[in-house]
DNA sequence: CCGTGCAAAAAACTT
DNA sequence: TTTTGCACGG
């Protein structure tokens, strides 16, 4: 029996959703209706009534702070009991499983994840390689098409037999994907989908390995459902698949374990499935998310049970009506109506700028009445569609004094002195990652040139090996002293850090990374340089190692290994700590999970929400009206909604209308601000939109008016300079022996002492009476022979 | 090989 | 607007 205590406060839906047992369970939680509760509770009911032990229990969640909070509450609802789940999200669950079972995937324990910008990175190049840009591939492209291939689970081989062979367009794409996943391999490195897709193609290519966990995991929650994609569904499909009584007999036995669990065939029966999810607030289909996952729960589980959650502890009820009214514009849904009894409540207040920094002045003034009404800054969110927006919130509040904090935008882990560091680090324990070596070799300064490391890559080629292990054969290659002996050191560097990393007592990562950092002369370059822009980066690479030491502190048994993995994973969303007293700014994508007494949505404009990029895909609309459907739902007590006619951005000014979701909102939900001081005309001109909307009929021609006639958008104009276009110089075939003299341009007439012929790229050496020996390049120096 | 300066490109959300 | 790539001169 579940004790009491934890089924206290729950309405009856709840209390059922905690309650009920069986083979599988969906949550149909809509927003507010607390869903966290409802989970944690039940987890904490199964570990108390000791249906399970904690080590039985997988909980996958979202991001990693949530994994963090979801833990702290059981904790709080059953103490020590909670030690040994595995509560985390997808990706870190999988990165545990896969370094455990590295060798048989042929990775080796200690391999590298790459990052979106690490896949660009190596993508980039190796489309140069095949000159592939002149079919038209772009990194970003490629880099698309294959992640959407990875989450579909469509391997290399099942791909190549799938294209039409003919079409030069998709071999090329076919030899960039395999050419990208051999680089990978080579790398001993997986990409972020690889993370999910190998762990699934691990358990499918080896059942007594699957079965190590499907025999641990009794009991598998899933939170976020709705924002699974394919090879997250297929993972937890295996997972909650029965083991075979052969396969569970030869398990045991080979681990030494005692038989059970065993149904009366003696097989294992599957584990028990917990979904939670809203399909209203699925907004991650760009990375591959799919809606059917939740929408095809009953259909995939016939034993399932759904329970539905739709009162809303969170808002008021003007600000469910305006989510409710939105979101009833999406079709193919569940129908669901969140309501309430916190009360009516405030007015959703509305605002026109003419421009983004007009919008943040609005924010600004209205947090100072926030303020004034006893609301705290922690309590207070300003959420943007898209990372850009913030520059405009960023300078009035520093202007106004408004402390606040930047959740994701340029991410710390993302700057480039930070990612060295980093690549550092990767290569003390994975000396097979190039694309590691190749980002620090030259990092700082030590004279190793593009020429150079053609020269290092050629040779690793030949002989295929890593990069790495040419550093050793540096004698053998034949460089000048100066270049060998900072090869020499660079490779002893890394041996040095490698010994520390993997030894008997292995050091912690903040000292090999300081010893790198220090050693490597990063550092110092950084102190000596005059920029002040170093000075920042010094400091950030201080803050690093502080924050390597902090790690170290919390997890006191960590490696490199494991640091980097939490790095590697770390998401915007996970630095939402010590927001105290500050306001937040983040995008509306982060603010899925969250509440708060009062919320900004900013920029509610065609373009930006929906974003004009969404308008042309399938399903594009309707996962934009999610988002805004999400953003409106994370609020409590106020809500405002605000847009600039105009905003700055990639060199001009663009200008659009209103968004077409404001005229989904109920009739009057909206009370727009008289703005002011010049507002006057703004007004005018804002007038046509308003009064059409709050009847809610008016669509098409007489929406964008007001803006197209406000009298005072003018775009400024672009200034175009005609540059002298030099005139790039070919002497063609002309070829050059020692002897010849030749007139030079700026040099005057010399003789010719030297050449190196290297095709296009020939130089020859030439020794001019008035000015000494110079180095040209043959086939554009601006020479002539004699 | 390095630093400079100019031109061109980029383009949304994130594990 | 900011970042990246490329040509140039040293």
């Amino acid at each position: 029996m579940i004790d009491p205590a934890l089924l206290e406060g729950l309405n009856p839906r709840q209390r059922e959703a905690v309650e009920h047992r069986g083979q599988a369970l969906l949550i149909v939680a809509g927003a507010g209706s607390g869903k966290t509760s409802v989970l944690t509770r039940r987890i904490a009911g199964l570990l108390s009534t000791r249906e399970a032990w904690p080590s039985q229990i997988l909980a996958i969640t979202f991001t990693n702070k949530a994994a963090a909070e979801m833990r702290e509450r059981i904790e709080a609802l059953v103490g020590q009991a909670a030690d040994g789940m595995w509560i985390s999200t997808f990706h870190s669950a999988c990165v545990r499983i896969l370094r455990r079972q590295a060798e048989s995937m042929g990775l080796k324990e200690a391999f590298t994840i790459y990052d979106s910008a690490d896949s660009k990175a190596l993508v980039k190049r190796l489309i140069r390689d095949l000159d592939a840009d002149s079919l038209g591939f772009t990194p970003g492209g490629v880099l698309a098409r294959i992640s959407r291939l990875k989450n579909e689970l469509t391997d290399l081989e099942t791909f190549a037999r799938s294209i039409d062979a003919t079409d030069p367009k998709e071999l090329g794409f076919l030899a960039l994907y395999r050419n990208y996943q051999a680089a990978l391999r080579r790398a001993n490195a997986l990409d972020f989908d690889d993370i999910i897709a190998e762990t699934v193609y691990l358990f499918r290519a080896f059942p007594e390995v699957a079965a190590l966990y499907q025999r641990r995991f009794r009991h598998v929650l899933v939170d976020e459902y709705q924002d699974t994609n394919h090879a997250q569904y297929a993972l937890i499909r295996e997972l909650v698949r029965p083991v075979p009584r052969a396969i569970a007999d030869e398990v045991e036995s080979r681990q030494g374990w005692q038989r059970e669990l065993r149904d009366e065939h003696g097989d294992i029966p599957a584990a028990s499935l917990t979904v939670v999810g809203d399909s209203d607030q699925s907004i991650y289909a760009f990375r591959g998310a799919d809606i059917r996952n939740i929408v095809e729960f009953e259909r995939d589980f016939p034993e399932s049970r759904t329970i539905l959650l739709e009162q809303n502890y969170r808002s008021t009820q003007r600000i469910l009506d305006a989510a409710n009214a939105v979101i009833a514009n999406n079709f193919d849904r569940r129908e669901k109506r969140l309501f309430t009894d916190v009360g009516e409540g405030e007015p959703i207040v509305g605002y026109t700028g003419y421009s983004g920094h007009d919008e943040a002045q609005f924010v600004a003034d209205e947090i100072a009445a926030l303020r004034a009404a006893g609301i705290e800054y922690s309590e207070i969110a300003i959420f943007v569609r898209t990372n850009a927006q913030t520059r405009p919130l960023e300078e009035v509040f520093i202007r106004e004094g408004v402390p606040y904090r930047l959740v994701g935008g340029t991410r710390f882990y993302e700057r480039a002195e930070v990612k060295d560091a980093f690549a550092y680090l990767t290569l003390a324990v994975n000396p097979d990652d190039d694309l590691a070596l190749r980002r620090i070799i030259n990092a700082p300064k030590r004279g190793i040139g593009d020429a150079t490391v053609a020269a290092l890559q050629a040779r690793a080629d030949r002989d295929g090996t890593p990069l790495r292990e040419v550093l050793r054969e540096v004698d053998s290659l034949g460089f000048g002293p100066k270049l060998s002996a900072a090869i020499r050191e660079l490779d002893a560097l890394l041996d040095d850090a490698a010994g520390m990393a993997d030894s008997a007592s292995p050091r912690p990562p903040h000292e090999v990374l300081s010893h790198l950092l220090t050693h490597s002369g990063y550092k110092d370059a950084l102190s000596r340089s005059g920029d002040p822009q170093d000075e920042a980066r010094s400091e950030n690479l201080d803050e690093l190692v502080s924050q390597a030491k902090e790690f170290r502190v919390q997890y006191p048994e960590a490696t490199v290994v494991d640091y980097l993995t939490s790095v590697a994973l770390f998401a915007a969303a996970d630095e939402l700590d010590g927001g105290e007293g500050r306001a937040t700014i983040m995008t509306l994508h982060t603010a899925k999970g969250l509440e708060f007494d009062a919320v900004f949505i900013t920029g509610v404009e065609e373009d930006l929400l929906p974003h004009r990029m969404s308008v042309n895909e399938p399903g594009g609309l309707a996962e934009e009206r999610r988002l805004f459907y999400v953003g409106i739902t994370r609020a409590r007590k106020r809500l405002f909604l605000s847009l600039a006619a105009s905003r700055a951005g990639f060199g001009d000014i663009h200008s659009s209308p209103p968004s077409r979701f404001l005229s989904e909102l109920p009739a009057d939900a909206v009370a727009w601000r008289e703005d002011r001081g010049a507002g006057r005309q703004l007004g005018s001109a804002v007038g046509g939109y308003r009064g059409g909307w709050s009847g809610g009929g008016a669509r098409g021609a007489s929406r964008s008016r007001g803006f197209l006639e406000s009298p005072v958008i003018e775009p400024r104009r672009k200034t175009e300079w005609k540059s002298p276009v030099a005139t790039i110089r070919d002497n063609g075939e002309l070829t050059l022996a020692v002897g010849d003299r030749i007139r030079h341009a700026d040099f005057g007439e010399g003789r010719v002492v030297g050449v190196v012929e290297n095709g296009a790229k020939t130089v020859a050496e030439v020794d001019f009476p008035a000015k000494g020996r110079k180095r040209l390049l043959v086939k554009v120096a601006p020479i002539e022979k004699l």
